[in-house]
DNA sequence: GCCCATCTATTCAAATTTGACTAGATGATT
DNA sequence: AATCATCTAGTCAAATTTGAATAGATGGGC
């Protein structure tokens, strides 16, 4: 799965109500486009799955001041917050790039002893990965891509960077840094 | 895009015929899934696609100890070789991980002097990312996500891996190693 | 010589994503 | 007050991806 389903939760989290239009602005000013992108398609068929499984509802804003065409507004659930809680655990935990980012977006919205184990758990997966690929033989003239250097060097590498960003963010958080949610 | 394209086109090049079984092997074995994922209908898809643009033929393969189910075979045509250089350049040039993956992987096939150009433009494209990155605000109790140091410090961090891992394969492709298309 | 696990090979519906397009509102300019 | 650019908001068909299922062949054990 992508990272649209989070963030587009996430986005209308955060504001309480919004359209798919409100949405895209978030995601593009927070420049997710950099890490993920987000096409519009992809946010409105986002926000009418989730209104499909209850996770937000239509509403009817009580903004008169509205400009432009017609929107169509959404408040998020109890389902959809909780929805949203399991997404956010699992993009934390997750080893991949986009989604990690998506998580450490929303992490302040978990307890922050949670964000911390939950970071450990994505720790011991990635150095297992690491210890994995070490592991694989290479040859100078490879007789199949798998076996390049250069190729297997790159990705020994890219782990290695997710292993100590995630070791600096935990020191971060131990340290006190940021406010999170039981912390308000 | 994604890079099963360019790596199902690979895969047939380097063998001259087979067929999507194949195909899925080598992907398999070269541990491609450790950085796309590759499911068996997203290569038959692949499969039926590239034929349609002739790119790839469907092909009677002499071998009659064939085992298993009915398979078809595939080989590559001039218009499909001509497509791999031109998905393998614009790969090498990607600012995307998995592209750039791939790529490498069958970067042999294009002459060294090229390959350095192409990764030479990239890391400009990458320098110039590092340094946008870098302008970007931050607030340590971020009002949105896209000023939080730990993200903005994480894709930092990612384009800056990027930029060295690309330094360090034009060193070594610029001092003689490997074996190119053009040197044998 | 039969059974079952595993390997070989592919198919298909459903879900998602892409890319391009539509269309209303506002405001600045002529 | 008509025009045009731009911002707001969303739609839709086509392309792609996912996930799960189907089905034939082979080999090993009993």
């Amino acid at each position: 799965m992508s990272a649209v389903r989070l963030l587009v939760l996430g986005s209308i989290a955060r504001r309480g109500i919004t359209h798919g239009y409100g949405v895209h602005q978030d995601l593009t000013s927070w420049r997710a486009d950099t890490w993920t992108s987000v096409k519009p398609g992809s946010i409105y068929h986002a926000l009418e799955k989730l209104a499909a499984q209850g996770m937000i509802e239509p509403t009817d804003s009580g903004d008169s001041t509205k400009l432009g065409p017609a929107r169509t507004e959404y408040a998020i659930t109890g389902e959809g917050k909780q929805e949203f809680i399991r997404l956010l655990e699992a993009a934390l935990k997750n080893n991949d790039f986009q989604m990690v980012a998506a998580g450490i977006a929303f992490m302040e919205l978990l307890p922050r002893a949670r964000v911390i184990e939950l970071l450990e758990e994505r720790l011991d997966s990635l150095h297992s990965t690491v210890t994995f690929l070490r592991t694989l033989p290479t040859q100078p003239i490879p007789a199949d891509p798998s076996k390049h250097p250069e190729l297997v060097g790159l990705w020994v590498g890219y782990f290695e960077y997710a292993v100590s960003s995630t070791e600096s963010l935990l020191l971060a958080l131990r340290s006190g840094s940021y406010l999170f949610i039981d912390e308000k």
